[in-house]
RNA sequence: GGAUUGGUAGUUCAGUUGGUUAGAAUGCCGCCCUGUCACGGCGGAGGUCGCGGGUUCGAGUCCCGUCCAGUCCGCCA
């Protein structure tokens, strides 16, 4: 037997208990006739107590770090108890061990907070996965896995599998591709998702649908997107956008509840997709902290007065004008306002300036712009900004998406600043309402907001016959916003065959096209398809949220790098000439 | 595709206007130590300054190119 309990679970009832433990040797502390040796395993760390006077002796078999071995001995009370560990207060007198493998000394150290940089612990994943960090990570993640499929289970949903290899589609993310052997010339693609499939199932009376999956998408990464990622994947039928959103709303809850221990009762705010657009310049607000944007022109249409009759260049010429009022900030300094104009000038950002205007706290006040705006003017902007004395104003002038989206940022960076981002709140909501068509500039036509089979609302259904209305179709689709991150969306299906027809249509594809592409679901469609619709959660993003982190490298086992490279593996490499020929690529 | 930061000892980093033999911490090796748990003390080994080219009497440092990594924009229905 190589051991009778784990490293984490001896204590002090368990004195002179003979015990056998395996493991791994973290520290080795040599003191002369005595030497104290951690083992690890994942359960945590027992402390070892060799006496060198007596046998086994250790200076004949030395211990290195990261060495498997296993000892026996019994149980100890402590001399020098140590709180900080859970096994603390006991310690095993070894009285026999054995080296199972030797190690060499690992490139960086095996410890909570390691020596090693990001490229060395993705080489070396395997060790870096020992350390309680990443432990922590991968089991917060099982257990999130387990909440999600005991909500579901008790709500009457199945675990369906749906196929990785199937066909390339023309919508939405570059595919991953596999080449057939068996069919020359042909190629598989890997699922961006099993949309299709699970509305299949829905048409074949499989009410509710969920699977936790894998799904591929070949576009660039970031520290939150991964090539292939994990969603949790869900389908109902006879559902309306209501039912699902009681439905995932619970699940959420759930989560919550059985990971953090947090009672959310009240109901999840929604609020329109216009209205996050309006008030904080994206589609997944941070609602932790108002500062929401103040709107004093937009498209050309000046809302705020006091902007008219001032011989300002800037402000008179630009598409938008969008503010915001951060609080307790008029004392400002100028090199603390420099440094956020260079920040918004950053290419990323990509505004030419900033304006601010400081409501002091004696009621005055003091602007960029004092050569343009009277005192009353800046007094009526600040009334127009709901501006409170002590607040500093930021105003943002230019293009309306631009903009918009510079406020957005802006808007993040204040809230960065103020500390009114802390992850140890949570605020989630569903932003509804989406709109239906995102024009693409560089396909010069409307491409679908979500996917294309996602139903407009009923009352605009008309519009799709009418392409000048099409940027105006709002959807049955709703995202769940967590802290200023989207961490799910879906929305309701279309399930009639002439309307899916129809949305092909608008999206600029033939009908031969449309049935070459998308000819089963069109004809499951004929069969008797039911109303249905779902939602997908990314379940790596969820993880980091849920582990109040923002990468989701550290909640994978073997996660890629930024290039899409296992830098452990060395993937993707190239091919044997054999199996090139093979597959038909020569 | 673009912007930006970085690449120096096993590891994490410092390295001045270009100037002698490139440093620190940690890890590693050896010796000492009976209560450590970030043990401590003494000693030691350890470098293709990412790679290629250029400027210069002289390059870790300046210039050009290139590769790799991180962050962001585009992209991600």
């Amino acid at each position: 037997m190589y051991r009778t309990h784990t490293c984490g679970e001896l204590r002090i009832e368990h004195i002179h208990t003979e015990v056998t433990l395996s493991g791994w040797v973290q520290t080795v502390r040599k003191f002369g006739s005595i030497t104290f040796v951690d083992l690890r395993d994942r359960y945590g760390i027992t402390q070892l107590l060799f006496n060198e006077t007596l046998n086994p002796r250790l200076d004949e078999t030395p211990l290195g770090r990261e060495y498997v071995v296993q000892v026996k001995g019994t149980v100890n009370e402590r001399s020098n108890k140590n709180g900080k560990i859970p096994t603390g207060d006991i310690e095993i007198n070894v009285s026999d061990f054995a080296i199972m493998n030797v190690a060499d000394v690992p490139p960086f150290t095996i410890e909570e907070h390691t020596d090693g940089g990001d490229e060395l612990r993705m080489k070396y994943r395997y060790l870096d996965l020992r350390r309680p960090v990443l432990r922590r990570n991968l089991e917060l993640r099982y257990k999130v896995n387990r909440a999600v499929r005991n909500y579901l289970d008790t709500k009457g949903f199945w675990d369906i599998e749906t196929p990785f290899l199937i066909k390339s589609t023309p919508e939405g993310a570059r595919d991953f591709v596999v080449p057939s052997r068996m069919n020359e010339g042909q190629f598989y693609a890997l699922p961006q998702s099993p949309q299709t499939f699970k509305q299949l199932l829905m048409v074949s009376g499989y009410d509710r649908y969920y699977q936790i999956v894998k799904c591929f998408r070949d576009e660039d990464l970031r520290a939150d997107r991964q090539p292939e990622f994990t969603q949790v994947d869900c389908e109902m039928s006879f559902v309306e956008q209501e039912d699902i959103l009681q439905t995932f709303e619970g699940l959420f809850k759930h989560v919550f509840k059985e990971i953090k221990g947090v009672d959310i009762t009240e109901a999840f705010p929604r609020m329109t997709w216009e209205d996050a657009m309006w008030h904080y310049g994206n589609d997944k607000p941070d609602i932790r902290f108002e500062m929401k944007i103040q709107n004093l022109k937009v498209k050309n249409e000046v809302r705020c007065d006091a902007l008219n009759g001032a011989g300002f260049n800037v402000t008179n010429e630009a598409e938008t004008i969008l503010a915001i009022g951060v609080p307790q900030s008029s004392e400002y300094t100028r090199k603390q306002t420099d440094e956020l104009t260079e920040w918004v000038k950053r290419p990323q950002i990509g505004m030419t300036g900033l304006l601010f205007i400081k409501c002091n706290a004696d009621g005055s006040f003091k602007s960029s712009v004092d050569k343009f705006f009277s005192e009353e003017k800046l007094k009526d902007i600040a009334a127009f900004c709901q501006a409170q004395p002590g607040d500093l104003i930021l105003l943002l002038a230019g293009s309306e998406d631009r903009t918009r989206k510079a406020m957005s940022e802006l808007r993040l960076l204040m809230g960065e600043k103020l500390g009114f981002r802390n992850p140890d709140i949570y605020k989630p909501l569903w932003v509804i309402d989406f709109p239906l068509f995102e024009y693409a500039e560089e396909e010069n036509r409307y491409v679908a907001r979500h996917h294309p089979f996602t139903s407009p609302k009923p009352e605009e259904l008309d519009w799709l016959a009418l392409p000048e209305k099409y940027g105006d179709i709002k959807a049955n689709a709703y995202d769940i916003v967590l802290n200023g991150t989207e961490i799910g969306g879906g929305s309701i299906r279309i399930f009639q065959r002439d309307l899916q027809e129809k949305m092909f249509a608008a999206l600029g594809m033939s009908k031969e096209e449309a049935q070459e592409k998308f000819g089963f679901l069109l004809g499951a469609f004929e069969y008797g398809a039911p109303p249905h619709g779902g939602i997908a959660f990314g379940f790596d993003r969820l993880c980091a949220l849920l582990g109040g982190q923002e990468t989701i490298r550290d909640f994978i086992a073997f996660p890629k790098n930024n290039s899409g490279r296992d830098v452990m593996l060395d993937a993707p490499s190239a091919l044997d000439e054999k199996q090139i020929t093979e597959l038909g690529l020569k």
